[in-house]
Parts: structure tokens; sequence; C-alpha cells
RNA sequence: GCGCCUGUAGCUCAGUGGAUUAGAGCGCCGGCCUCCGAAGCCGGGUGUCGGAGGUUCAAGUCCUCCCAGGCGCGCCA
């Protein structure tokens, strides 16, 4: 539809570019009026040539659409020129029908544009720290990448959905050694508990599941000649159940990238050598420091500390660089709000090996406040007392879960209620949603039992469309046509959350239709008919809601 | 102190490269099931778009300053 409308005006210019003698006339750019009385499309080109032509735009706006009548007699309905010289196009009826029909005949691929054409895009996301449950702001985080990479795929990109594990360095350090004190404490051996050690109950299981494996093995070794198995141990099972977690919510990665590995593999070493013959690292004070500040970052960064480790940053120096090298024509790291400071420092590093920065993407996730009748629930990790997206899953489901975190753009902040969550569970926009679906599936249900003459199951033979004039049959067309528009704005823009709304003005509009007319009747035509317009919105909010990661039941 | 994000209806939030009269959901009030699913529909909105300047024919949208809230500013990750 919008495609239709720029190829006219674009006609059009080209004929009266040669007229008006410009060349370089900029691209049409057309776009929904906010009033639906206005017209089905609006463009502002005419105001945006005034400076071009010297002349008022009601004058050009008059000439172009006289040159689209010109070529293209009766396709449109109407063709107004409005306020400061908007050109408001209306369609015929018979356009929006022929409309529905190739939606119908063509399914899912008509909704979809190819964007990507194949370029490889990774997204890299959550990659929780594997020392404890995940919470409810990695949930959001899942939701999001997934949900990001699910209109990726669809738009014709080669996506890879990458976890980074952070399973070097002192805090899954810190995770093992919080292990092995209740290991040992479990054996009566009352060793101390580290300072900052990790005090969630799921500490205990991991020592109570090393014990069932291993019995006492361990007791009373002191954690530095143990530390290597209770660490790797650990981590590996936190991962296991993080995995898990994540599948459970839907989240499947392709690929779990080890931080350990590259050092293993000695890429890190490689890097910093790199930058060292570049003099970009240096060494003062003991340590060994990366000169940031050349670049986009305020100060130097420490990559490898006084006592010989290397920092965090050292290996991310890496990966990022890693990342670019697997060919990758973009990444995108998704982060929480809170590494903001991060991303000059990441800059800096890609600015430092020569590689196009500008391949490199940051979606930054804001906090998640979680709260319970108002009040807010403390989240704390290291203090064991918070509430696991696991629990909040069980507790409202994943279904909601998702919904929610995709109705608000990533980077606001959001008030997560697990009580009004519950409260409104029966009236809640997913459920909006999903309800337009299992009604739409119940009509077919419905048609089948009745034997209706030229339905099988949920296709429909030959229905003569031009019935569908309803001011409301219009509205729900419209709206499906809008689908590719919101689509590939939400890819291009890397928010999905674009998807969310427009299933809510989607559903809205098929609901009420529904009620003012009776789809499934006596009269074998119009019942044809207005099944195709079922069908064409069950195709939509299908595709939409598996964009969203959501589920479409067929019944309720 | 410096940096990033946010500030739109009572509440939670949308508002796509500036543009025709600023929207939705919830809540609240009133209607609608002898009829395909009432998890639904219909009707009811007087908003300093945080404030002040600026750019523009045109600003919720761009620029500057200020105010409020959140988050960063580690040889933690």
């Amino acid at each position: 539809m919008k495609q239709d409308v720029t190829e006219i005006i674009d006609q059009a210019l080209a004929v009266l570019g040669k007229k008006w003698d410009v060349d370089n006339l900029p691209q049409a750019e057309v776009e929904f009026p906010r009033d639906e009385a206005m017209g089905d499309f609006a463009t502002t080109i005419a105001m945006r040539l005034t400076k071009i032509l010297k002349k008022p735009p009601q004058k050009i706006a008059g000439d172009i659409v006289d040159e689209i009548n010109n070529q293209h007699p009766d396709f449109f309905s109407k063709i107004e020129i409005a306020g400061p010289g908007f050109i408001n196009f209306t369609f015929r009826k018979e356009y929006f029908q022929n409309c529905l029909k190739t939606i119908l005949a063509e399914e899912h691929s008509t909704l979809n544009t190819d964007i990507g054409k194949g370029r490889k895009i990774q997204v890299e996301f959550v990659s929780a720290n594997p020392t404890g449950p995940l919470h409810i702001g990695h949930g959001r985080g899942a939701a999001v990448g997934n949900a990001l990479c699910n209109i990726l795929k669809a738009a014709g990109f080669d996506v890879q959905k990458e976890f980074y594990i952070n399973d070097a360095g002192l805090q899954v350090k810190l995770l093992g050694q919080s292990v092995h004190a209740r290991y040992q404490q479990l054996l009566d051996n009352d060793v101390p508990f580290p300072e900052d050690g990790y005090k969630g109950d799921y500490i205990e299981l991991i020592a109570k599941e090393i014990n069932r494996q291993d019995g006492s093995k361990y007791l009373n070794q002191p954690f530095n000649e143990c530390a290597a198995f209770f660490t790797s141990y650990s981590y590996k099972m936190m991962l296991t159940n993080l995995a898990k977690d994540l599948k459970d919510f839907g989240v499947i990665f392709d690929k779990w990238q080890s931080e350990k590995e590259l050092h293993t593999k000695g890429k890190v070493q490689e890097s910093l050598d790199t930058l060292r013959s570049k003099q970009l690292i240096y060494d003062e004070d003991g340590a060994m420091w990366f000169k940031a500040s050349d670049f986009e970052d305020n100060k130097d960064r420490v990559v490898k500390k006084q006592d010989g480790e290397f920092t965090y940053f050292a290996s991310d120096i890496c990966y990022h660089k890693d990342k670019l090298d697997r060919g990758f024509d973009t990444i995108i790291d998704i982060w929480g709000a809170d590494h903001h400071g991060y991303i000059p420092r990441i800059r800096s590093v890609l600015e430092a090996f020569d590689l196009p920065k500008d391949k490199f993407e940051v979606i930054l996730i804001q906090m998640v406040s979680l709260l319970r009748n108002g009040e807010p629930v403390q989240m704390s990790k290291r203090s064991g007392a918070f509430v696991t997206l696991r629990e909040v899953i069980d507790e409202v489901g994943a279904d909601l879960t998702k919904f929610i975190f995709l109705t608000r753009k990533a980077d606001s902040h959001l008030d997560f209620d697990l009580d009004i969550a519950k409260e409104q569970s029966s009236d809640n926009p997913v459920f909006y949603v999903q309800y337009a679906f299992a009604r739409i599936s119940s009509l077919f249900r419905q048609a089948v039992e009745k034997n209706v003459s030229g339905v099988t199951g949920e296709n429909i033979q030959d229905a003569d469309l031009s019935v569908l004039d309803e001011d409301e049959a219009v509205s729900v067309i419209k709206k499906l046509l809008q689908y590719p528009v919101v689509f590939e704005g939400a890819v291009q823009a890397f928010e999905p959350h674009r998807i969310t709304y427009y299933l809510q003005e989607l559903a809205g509009v098929f609901h009420a239709y529904y009620h003012k007319h009776r789809v499934v009747s006596d009269d074998n035509a119009t019942t044809l008919a207005r099944l195709s317009l079922c069908k064409g919105v069950k195709l939509v909010l299908e595709e939409g809601l598996k964009m969203l990661g959501v589920s479409a039941p067929e019944r309720m």
C-alpha cells in the first residue's frame, strides 16, 4: 500500500521535475494521517519543495495532484490538498479488497520486507553472570533481545544470538568459594563464609549436589587447593539452570561464548600484543593500561591488574574484536543501562583496532523496579533476597511477562508490579490480542461445524470480497496493510515494541468489526467474504505474536 | 562535580526521518449477552507534552540553559 503511493508520487515527480527543470528532487515521504477522515495516506512533499522551487506549497501540491490524476485517473477515490500543503490520498474500497486478496494468497511473505538481504548480524544479550539465578532485569533483556532477533530474521538478516559467559575472573571464583564454604559447613567443618560471598539458597543446593556425588572428598581441603573444581563445577551448574530458565522463557541461543576460552586460546594476549605494537598499551604502577583516552574514553583503563590477573575489560577488548573478525556486518550488544558508561570504552577499542565502530550498536535496557502492592522488592544477588525470573514466570506467566516487557521501549524505566499484573490478568493487553486470535479460530470451527460450503478447515474458496465494503471492514483491511510499515520501522529502529502496540490496535479494530457484523450466517457469500477478512487478521496476529515470542492460542 | 537516560491525561505508557485538530490501556461513570467466545463492544477527556529561551512557514519531536527522578563515573563484572 505504502509502496503503491510512493511509486505513483515518484512517477509524477519525475515528469514534473523535467518541467520545472530541477534534478535531485527529494524522495517523497508518505505517512499515515492522524485522522482517518483525512485519507489513507498523506505526503508533505509539496512543503518540502517550496524552498527549491520558490513557489507556494499549495501551488506545487496542485501541480502534483494534476499530474497524478493525469497519469492514473480513477486510481484513488479522492486526492485532497489540505492545510499548509499536505496531499491526502484516499483509496477506493476495491483497492483494499484486492490487497486483502493478495495477503490471503501470499500469506506471510507479503508481510515482511527484505531489509537485511542476508547480511550477518549478531545480537549478544542476557549474558548474565553465572553466579546466581536470572532476575527480572535479565528477563527484560531476554524478551527484547529475542524479539529483536525475531524481527531481524524475518527482515532477511542472517542472525546469530549469542550469550557471553563470564566464566573467568573474580566473581565466578567467589561463587566457587561460597559453595566451598557451604560444603564444608554441611560436613560440620565450620569455615568462615567469604565476606562478599553469594548467600542465596542455590549455593547450598550446589554444595549438597557435590556432597551427593563426591561425598566428603573435599572435607578439610582449603579452598585454594580445590578452587578450580569448586569454581568450575558451580558455574557450570548455574549455567545449566540459566539455560533452562531461558528456554522456558522461550529464548534459545545459537552460541554460548566462554570468556575463559578467549584466555586459554591465547586470544586475549594476542589482542593486547597487537595494541601494544601500536603503542596503545603501557605499564604503570605495576599494572598494564590501555590508552583509551586517545580515543573516545575520558581516561585510560587497566587491562592487567597489579596481582597479574586480567580485568574483565581485557577479555572484552578481545571479544569485541573477535566478533567483528567473525565477519558480522553489525554487532548489537544489549546491556543493562547501568553499563552505559562502558560504551565509549568499547568504541575506543574498535577504533584502536581500526575497526569500523559504526558496526557496533548498543541497546540499553533500563532497570526494572519490581513491586509488590506498590512496595519495591529489594533486589540484591549477594544478600540472596531477590525475586527470580523463574518465580515471576511461575506467578504471572511467560507470555504476560514478555508482553509487558515489550510494551515500552527498551530505554525507559519500568515498574513491574506483580500484584497489578495478576489483578489485571483477566483484563490484560496480551489477552486482548490473544483473544482476537482465539475468537477467529473459534469462528472457523463454527463454520466447519455448520458445514459452510466453500470452507475446509481454515481454507476459503472463491470468496467475492466486494461485500466487504462496510466502514469497519475497510478499517480492518487498512490496519492489516499497516503491518509491513510498522514492521519495517521496528526493524530499522531496532524497536520490537512497535509491533506490540500495533497488535493491540489490530485486535481493537477486529473486535469492533466482529460486534457489528455477524461473520458466520446463512448467507454463504457474505460468510465466505467475512471469514476471508478474519483469516487475514489471523495471519497478521499470528505473525506479530511470533515476532514477540508470545503464543497464539487457538482456544483460551 | 562530570556523563548517559527519563519527565506527555488521575495511574502506566505510545507518539515512526519536525507538519493537518496530541493518542492508547488501566481506573472511574453509564449502556450492551433469547444472537458466531462479555478475556468482548458502544458512549463519556478542559493535558501549562517538567520549565524558560532559540532555530523553522511549522516543534511533544531539533539546539541551549535550568528543575526533578534514575543510573554510571573501580586494578568488580
